[in-house]
RNA sequence: CGGGGAGUGGCGCAGCUUGGUAGCGCGCAUGGUUUGGGACCAUGAGGCCGCAGGUUCAAGUCCUGUCUCCCCGACCA
């Protein structure tokens, strides 16, 4: 490729509208362009690399019995009607009536149009199981796309769906999906930790994340550094630990106490002289227009989706002032005790025999000595606690860190939540109809394409890793004597008749801008020709990673670079990577 | 959807307070001199100042409405 024709050019100074490093030099080097919000162009260069990531992605699919296929983006409501989420799913998909009135939806997720065809095209055990993927664009309506390509409306995704006889079927798979996973982001160059996820609106019974740790990421997870732990703060648990008894005696019937003023766990806790771990918080939520009445032991902190999750709703919030006074509820003094007609969840914090600190619903009054399970009763016990900085890991005990980062891929366990609603079934080893057991696997290719930049740059532009990058060697001619204009078109020729791809700075530009647009680009080899570097004997070749140069003779530069590729190609070479 | 900010040649910005010929840098075109870290000189091209109303002799500037974009939050497989 001549930079003198390529399409894009590159920008001194970063369009106002990017805040994020990668979103920055994609602009500056006219990899990608906006349309609207959450819509890009990927200009020419971005487009190779995009290619790249791909073919890393089917390579690793493939390796694990992955077939690609392709389903379309636009799909029938009937689908979408039948799995239930054409009236589960918000606004963020795209619903539009072909011309004759007919109901269609723009393909968010591919779960509908891959159950159809395993209905279709699965009948027998003997098939299974059965691996299908593809890589496509996708569009969500987000309410908010931000950052360049980190979070878009319009996006490739390689989403790949297993199909299994059995539980035990799909848990055999999963783990080699998450090991191809980390295995394509350290193919990229792209470290990822992974993760637990929530299972959320996709359905499913376990779910993981593979994340890119970074300040500037949207998702927040807590992990353990002592014993490797990570989860999505939606999913986060804690070691919770148990408050027993102090004086190890049985705990006394309910006693009504004074406590003039005292509205907050922190306030009675110091008035009566005991351990926020001693008392028990209460909060009223409303589920979707159900008041909801929550308790948790008064150190912790109630995760609104875990709650929302255990009730089966999409959402809680919290009741306003008037719904509690509504229900004779005295803010600052609640508790389960004595009140009627609210559904009860308790937090699991609050199992086991002894005596806690509770409100008494009556201003300025608390209760000493209440047991949960005998002075009230939960309908429901669950954990629903926030995990915060600091809190024991559940795992090995050690103090949980919050961090950020960017979700790249998930993996779902989804169980047989579409087979059963949409009716895809198999006949087992005995004859007897059962639903396949699916799970799904997606991974966000443009994203991943950022994180490459986000993870690998420096404040002069992009240092692609040669695994994914546009062109292997930045070829720059300096001057325009016949004799380096010669040498540099000679090399140009040679290294394409090879199969090393070449960008050529072919241009008549100064030293300057060709050493600062190679920067900006990124590619991971350049090679210079000028006067100099020929009276020095040859071609100057640089690491882009590297400050140092070295000059390499004419006759030896062919083998010297595909040498060179294949060395930086190796660093991304993935090795069995442990589950 | 809540809070904040911004729309002026391709990019970055000034001009708006106090209404009166639309400017600067980069980029682009042409000619010349340059060529190892964003060169220089000269001459040019390119803008319904987001859009629609209104006020005014006169609106980029004042008023009203509206659209779009960015950031934080909510949301998000």
């Amino acid at each position: 490729m001549r930079m003198s024709q390529r399409f894009g050019k590159t920008l001194r100074e970063s369009p106002a509208e990017a805040e994020l490093p990668s979103h920055s030099l994609m602009l500056r080097a006219a990899l990608i362009s906006k349309v609207a919000a959450g819509i890009y162009n990927y200009m020419p260069f971005a487009w190779r690399s995009v290619r790249k990531i791909e073919d890393i992605m089917r390579r690793e699919m493939d390796r694990i019995t992955g077939q690609e296929l392709n389903m379309p983006v636009v799909h029938p409501a009937e689908l979408w009607q039948e799995s239930g989420r054409w009236y589960g799913v918000g606004p963020e998909l795209i619903r539009m009536k072909d011309r004759s009135g007919r109901d269609m939806v723009l393909a968010m997720t591919h779960e509908e149009t891959v159950t159809d065809l395993a209905r279709r095209y699965i009948d027998s055990y003997k098939q299974l199981p059965m691996v299908v993927y593809h890589i496509q664009t996708k569009f969500r309506d987000e309410p908010r796309s931000r950052a360049g390509l980190i979070r878009v409306r319009e996006f490739i995704m390689k989403d790949a769906y297993s199909f299994h006889g059995y539980e035990q079927g799909l848990d055999e798979y999963y783990p080699l999906m998450c090991e191809a996973y980390l295995r394509i982001c350290r193919s990229c160059g792209v470290p990822v930790v992974q993760v637990l996820g929530d299972v959320g609106m996709m359905g499913g019974t376990n779910a993981h994340e593979f994340t890119y740790l970074t300040e500037s990421g949207e998702d927040t997870l807590l992990s353990c550094p002592e014993c490797g732990y990570a989860a999505n703060r939606e999913t986060a648990t804690i070691e919770k630990g148990y408050v027993p008894l102090g004086d190890g005696g049985e705990v006394a019937g309910a006693e009504k106490v004074p406590t003039p003023g005292m509205n907050t766990i922190a306030l009675v806790g110091a008035f009566l002289g005991v351990d926020p771990r001693e008392t028990i918080k209460t909060m009223v939520y409303v589920a979707k227009d159900e008041a909801v009445m929550v308790v948790i032991r008064g150190d912790l902190d109630v995760n609104e989706k875990k709650l929302a999750n255990r009730l089966g709703v999409a959402e809680v919030r919290f009741a306003e002032p008037d719904e509690l006074r509504a229900r004779g509820l005295v803010q600052g003094y609640m508790s389960p005790v004595g009140v009627s007609g609210m559904k009860v969840v308790a937090d699991d914090s609050l199992l086991g025999t002894r005596g806690y600190v509770a409100g008494a619903n009556e201003q300025d009054f608390h209760l000493r000595h209440v047991m949960p399970g005998r002075d009230f009763t939960a309908d429901l016990t669950a954990d629903i606690a926030a995990a915060r900085e600091g809190d024991p890991c559940p795992v090995c005990g050690g103090s949980l860190c919050v961090r950020r980062g960017v979700e790249i891929g998930n993996t779902f366990k989804l169980g047989t939540r579409y087979s059963q609603s949409m009716g895809a079934g198999f006949q087992d080893e005995q004859g007897n109809l059962k639903p396949l057991v699916m799970g799904c696997y997606g991974m966000g290719v443009g994203r991943l394409l950022a994180c490459v930049i986000e993870e690998n740059h420096d404040e002069r532009g992009i240092i692609w890793p040669m695994s994914v990058t546009p062109y292997h060697v930045h070829l720059v001619s300096l001057g325009t004597s016949d004799r380096v204009k010669g040498t540099a078109e000679g090399v140009y020729a040679r290294l394409q008749k090879i199969g090393v791809e070449v960008l050529y700075d072919d241009r008549d530009e100064s030293a300057g801008v060709k050493f600062n647009d190679a920067d900006l680009l990124g590619m991971p080899i350049r090679v210079t020709i000028s006067e100099r570097s020929l009276k020095q004997g040859g071609a100057e070749v640089k690491l882009r990673r590297e400050a140092d140069s070295c000059i390499v003779g004419l006759n030896d530069l062919d083998d010297t670079l595909c040498q060179l590729i294949r060395k930086e190609m190796s660093r991304y070479t993935p090795e069995e990577v442990e589950q």
